[in-house]
DNA sequence: AATGATTGCGGAACCGGTTCCACAGGAGGA
DNA sequence: TCCTCCTGTGGAACCGGTTCCGCAATCATT
């Protein structure tokens, strides 16, 4: 079967290839006899137009790169589906890439810049922001604060998410001896929940030694490892910094006969969606995950468009003087009985 | 900033296009001093090649579709990660597609169709053969046992995967009331699961009444009203046929006072992430997920490359002869105390 | 030294669309 | 009636690369 172009489809109707691309391309001045002619040869012979030549000569792929670290867990799963629910209904594709190494990121970058997109949602920790002001193309960026002009950035607030846990649990439970456990140094959000978690320590006058802020890295098997750890010195209560981590100390200590919920209290950080179903339930704050995905999309698409006037003419921008922006998305404290909250059956 | 071209970079050169675009794409027959002098340009000069212009002229997008309905859940998580460990080893990138209803499907097919990639993997129940038969590129189906000439297969033994776990249930355990709940008919791995427990029960001489089979549509809802409708009349043991709903069963008998691993035992299907840390811990079975994902990404790759002889040298089959395939892989029975097994701690 | 093979490169066609510009013909206004 | 505006269309340039073909110079062979 023959490959059939849009000069074949021209020929047969006996019309030019501009009009046939307009005629396919809705566009107006086309009659309406040709258009009709034009669209049954199309069906007839199952025509579908060559995307590469469409992107090449007009500019746009209609394609936005979303680049994460891996894709495992609730997490990234859910900016996914936030992102794929805005750009579908805008017609819009996902190139997905992840960013675990260098040579990863050489790549998506390489990917970016070689126009295969239209513009990019980047999640990587890694990335330096001034290769990123290199970037030549609309970015909206995930648990950064960096803008610019072409740069916009979406972040939760992680700080006040685990400065209202620190107070509910220094404030509420009136606890005082608590344990911390961070995530990787690199990670922003990490730094952030521990930000958020001193300040309210600060706050309350509360003592925390040192030996009460334990490195963790966001998986499940330093979290055991930490309770190995502190087995021997048990504090009241382990704020772990991510849910992963929780589940994984909640483990460790039940392996060393300790009880999460009755010996020591145990809260975490991202409402997975397996914390309700663990036991004891797991204490946590809540994201709005699929939210960051929905609005970076909303945001990226929004630099893309040049804006539309009243009347949905489209309309350009003499001059685009928007800025990136910088949105902030709040958390939720989910209390279960984790924490040592006592909660009826089924309310959460 | 002017967009620089490739144009540009040769007449800085004082080469030609042609010679340019042979030293970027490392082709022989070019001196090592114009090479360096073009590669310096471009670094100078960050020049990166139009992806659009390369893929129209070479005919390759050097993209592979992958269409998911959907990502919530560990189970596409997966699949993602396999794929993309592979394509990324070679140089491939993702297109990522939903398909969550006839628009979406009619979307994706018309990328697919619109060679805005050079081949798909899919996992999409609703798509009709037939029209999966019309599409002129290379396919390679998940849960599926469709083949042809330019369609390959790749499923889950998802039948024997419930055989087993119903012959744990009734051999070792010897349990004769048991129900089973299944997922939405139209799902292909929900009805093999059903036929695999089907045929345990049959070659067992066991009776399972008609009020046994339960119809659920794989939601932790669904799961969770299966519990109320056989709170009067409880069985021995319930086989979920996804991991999700068994959670939601669980979480429904809890409601209403009823243990389960004590009064009923209940087994699922998938062994997400989260199941050994539930209580109980869950008996399922354990389908290689992110192997899907590989091994759908080298069949892919498989049939777009034409061939390599054993020198290396790239050849091309005058006829090719290959034909789709149709993978089936094994699954695991992970026993966990759910199931009413006393299993050691730290064991699975 | 003559011949043939190989290397390095330039020119031009080509990939399959989009879009600018020109133009014919009919409608409408002065 | 003449001029202008609008509609529908064709022709050609263009998007930015890749690749085929041909040619000159160099190298190897006999």
């Amino acid at each position: 079967m023959k490959k059939i172009t849009i000069s074949e489809i021209a020929k047969m109707a006996n019309v030019s290839k501009s009009t046939v691309s307009r005629a396919i391309n809705g566009s107006s001045r086309v009659s309406d006899e040709t258009r009709k002619k034009v669209m049954s040869l199309m069906r007839a012979y199952d025509f579908v137009p060559d995307t590469r030549a469409r992107t090449l000569s007009s500019r746009k792929t209609n394609t936005i790169a979303l680049v994460l670290p891996g894709v495992s867990g609730p997490y990234y799963g859910e900016i996914i589906n936030g992102v794929e629910e805005i750009l579908m209904k805008n017609n819009y594709f996902i190139l997905f890439m992840g960013c675990e190494d260098d040579e990863s990121r050489k790549r998506y970058l390489n990917a970016i810049e070689g126009k295969r997109v239209d513009g990019a949602i980047i999640l990587d920790w890694q990335l330096s922001p001034t290769r990123l002001k290199r970037v030549d193309m609309p970015l909206v960026l995930i648990d950064s604060d960096l803008t610019s002009e072409s740069i916009s950035s979406i972040s939760i607030d992680n700080a006040s998410g685990s400065y209202d846990m620190a107070n509910h649990l220094i404030k509420t439970h009136g606890y005082t001896d608590i344990c911390f456990v961070t995530g990787p140094a690199e990670s922003y959000d990490s730094n952030q929940r521990l930000s958020g978690f001193m300040r309210a320590v600060k706050e309350s006058d509360l003592k925390i030694g040192e030996n009460r802020i334990i490195n963790g890295d966001f998986t499940f098997e330093s979290g055991r490892k930490v309770a190995e750890k502190i087995l021997d010195n048990l504090p009241q209560v382990i704020f772990a910094s991510n849910d992963e981590m929780a589940l994984g100390v909640m483990e460790g200590l039940k392996e060393n006969g300790v009880i999460p919920g009755k010996d020591v209290f145990i809260v975490g950080f991202d409402d997975a969606l397996w914390t309700k179903f663990i036991d004891p339930p797991l204490t946590t704050v809540r994201q709005p995950i699929k939210e960051i995905g929905r609005i970076s999309a909303m945001r990226i698409l929004d630099s893309l468009e040049s804006g539309k006037n009243t009347d949905g003419i489209n309309v350009k921008h003499d001059v685009n003087v928007k800025h990136g922006i910088n949105v902030k998305l709040g958390t939720q404290l989910i209390i279960r009985q984790s924490c040592g909250c006592q909660t009826k059956k089924g309310e959460i």
